[in-house]
DNA sequence: CTTATATAGTTCAAGCGATAAACTAACTTG
DNA sequence: CAAGTTAGTTTATCGCTTGAACTATATAAG
């Protein structure tokens, strides 16, 4: 499994830009690239040198930098057979990694990935977190974590940072959920710290659908710009352009679950009017399917909704088209707005992609003509395991985009 | 009437840094200070110092670059009556400016401001460019360049470089119009260098509306994050995200104009259903209040259309409401996707806010209650020259992010 | 009128990072 | 074993920011 795409770190706009800011982009460069390289392939400083640009110099002293903190590892040698010196192969230090954790309405999860993105340990425990005050659960949480954090340590793997995934509206940048209806919760402000205590990269706070869309681009087919749509009990979005989550001013773009898709349709719990929440969100579709909620777990209920539709049941067949047409409109309205070039459908959306392919395209294709190609709409390439994996790797994105956290 | 608002310089993500890209930066930095700071209000080195970060020793090197390449001049003294050696003003260079050009379904504009913004000449000829061969319109727009740009060397101010404003989607970065429906052009190629030949700067093409986004952005109440719609034949858009206009991979975000909303409406000249155009564009409005176009002016048509409102037409009414509310519709849906904090309208939206502000708020509030406050809906600050300052606009910030470009 | 004080701007040595070229190291081929 | 080839390090140089010292020019106080 690849890790995350690295963006190397620009200059802040508006601060005095001096020769360490130098140092900083170019660190970036280098370990960038070894991030990006192919699992098992291990570059060395002339490769490194040639692809990123920078002298053999500069690269040999990056790479110094680099191994001082403990984030690469210098691995045998390469290009055996061939004429010449051989180069001394590189590699992400496997004696660190990052954690990604999560908590949704029915569970709550921890997994331990190396800095190449291959999962070490990943432990997921049921809990019914609805309406559960926010502190329980984050002790829940904490304590999954640290049994977590031990046994990647048993394996050799030191935890540098983590990444906390949320089924709800993220502030941009801080530790506080504006929302998260499935839970209960409002302007919570969590303790993300206490999770991890004591690693030097924090843990760092995402909305779901935001962490799925990152663990999209790690092993992205779909190029440097795409919207993810994430199926759930609600509609989820992520929105990557340039290889960059964008989340917009306040945190909460990419929310392509409230886009209107029938101004005449019925109100959500968004407290709008048609969002396409109304129609494609899991309750939506259950609901107009006829299938059974109460009672049973949603992945039951999914299950009924396999059956039904495999049985050929109208009801259900009707209502998943229905869904399908609403994310078509809901992808052409989005596309306008954003020039999104790949669309991945997530959660219940990848579930049901041989039922809502075709609806959605023809949508598509009527609302918004040539707006992208119909193979740029594609299902998940990572699964379920999506919001763990991309918070797990946004910590790698941070510690590539400033390796020099780890020397002070 | 001050100017585009500054961006400093980035160092390029995917290459090497090097101290080269330090002074580049910190160029941008302290020239956008400039840039930013009100008209008659001239900074003194010490207070760049103070408001960029950086040292006093560094902005007195920087300013003395920017003196040698004709960007700044030295003016008078500031501060006199307090205690103390006072400082010497700085200003933008007077004698420098850049060229604005448009061209449109009926005229041809071109016009010089000065780097500070303020407009220097203005010419606008009459011309009906539909179905014109690009070659035909691209000679006349020279020739009105040429005359401009003499008369604004006879006024002592010299043209650095232009941009030109079309009305249909520009490839980004590109000099290639893709499509322009009211010109007729599809895959138009313009030989833009052509219209100012020998300026250093050179000319760069913009959709019109995004052109005239740049222009609000620059007299911006409205702050860094908005979207600018524009209702002209058709609906067009502009979207700034960050203080930069945001135009996606392929030169097409912000085209509100095609954003669904009526799922159950009529075909689009895109080839879409039920776009925001085929309700709020121009024709559409005329077509639903009963005014007549064939053999008419817009100007004349709009005239009738106002005249209809202030006398109470039904017809007249409710096309523009419907507009309205239309308009609302796809703001909330915009603001799903990009998080956008205000609105701004212009074109023929401007001139009929007074009819359409009510519709489009409760509009809003019903399809996405919360998402941006009523406030922050508001009509162009900048009115029907948007298009052209806006153009212009864009060399200013082109030269702030690599003023370089005036030494070589 | 002289001196103290305050602020603006320049000069200079130091530090740091990238670069290019020379150099050392380690391998393959003939 | 010598020649050729590629990897990586060393060294001198350049450019840019920084901080401190210094010069320049004003007002305020005695």
């Amino acid at each position: 499994m690849a890790s995350t795409a690295p963006a190397t770190a620009p200059l802040d706009a508006g601060t005095p830009g001096n020769m360490a800011d130098v140092r900083r982009s170019n660190l970036a460069l280098v370990l960038g690239r070894v991030v990006q390289s192919p699992a098992g392939f291990h570059l060395t400083r002339a490769q490194l040198a040639a692809a990123t640009g920078l002298t053999k110099a500069s690269v040999s002293s990056i790479v110094l930098d680099l191994l001082d903190a403990g984030i690469l590892r210098e691995v045998g040698l390469s290009r055996q057979g061939e004429r010449g010196r051989p180069g001394v192969g590189l590699e992400l230090n496997p004696s660190r990694g990052v954690m990604g954790m999560e908590i949704n309405v029915d569970y709550i999860a921890a997994g331990v990935t190396s800095l190449s993105g291959e999962l070490v340990v990943k432990e997921v425990r049921e809990r019914d977190n609805r309406d559960s005050a926010s502190g329980a659960v984050m002790s829940a949480l904490a304590a999954l974590a640290l049994g977590v954090r031990q046994a990647a340590s048993a394996l050799g793997v030191d935890v540098l940072g983590g990444g906390l995934a949320v089924p709800g509206l993220v502030e941009a940048g801080s530790s506080t959920v504006t929302v998260a209806p499935n839970l209960g919760w409002v302007d919570t402000k969590l303790d993300v710290a206490r999770l991890l205590p004591g690693v030097p990269l924090g843990v760092s706070l995402f909305n779901e659908a935001n962490a799925a869309a990152l663990a999209e681009l790690a092993h992205s087919p779909h190029g440097r710009d795409f919207l993810f749509i994430s199926g759930e009990v609600g509609v989820g979005g992520g929105l990557v352009l340039n290889s960059e989550l964008f989340t917009g001013p306040e945190g909460n773009a990419g929310e392509v679950g409230h886009i209107v898709v029938d101004p005449e349709g019925t109100p959500c719990s968004c407290g709008g009017t048609g969002c396409l929440e109304t129609i494609a969100g899991q309750d939506a579709i259950f609901s107009a399917a006829g299938i059974t909620v109460k009672g049973r777990t949603r992945t039951e209920s999914m299950a009924d909704l396999l059956g039904a539709l495999a049985a050929g049941s109208p009801a259900a067949l009707t209502a998943v088209q229905r869904a399908g047409r609403a994310l078509g409109v809901a992808v052409a309205s989005a596309s306008r707005v954003v020039n999104v070039r790949a669309v991945v459908l997530g959660g219940h959306f990848a579930v049901l992609d041989q039922w809502l392919h075709g609806p959605l395209l023809e949508s598509l294709a009527k609302y918004a003509p040539g707006a992208l190609p119909p193979e740029h709409v594609i299902t998940s390439t990572v699964g379920d395991a999506g919001a763990l994996l991309g918070a797990a790797g946004s910590v790698v994105r941070s510690l590539v985009e400033a390796p020099y956290r780890l020397q002070a």
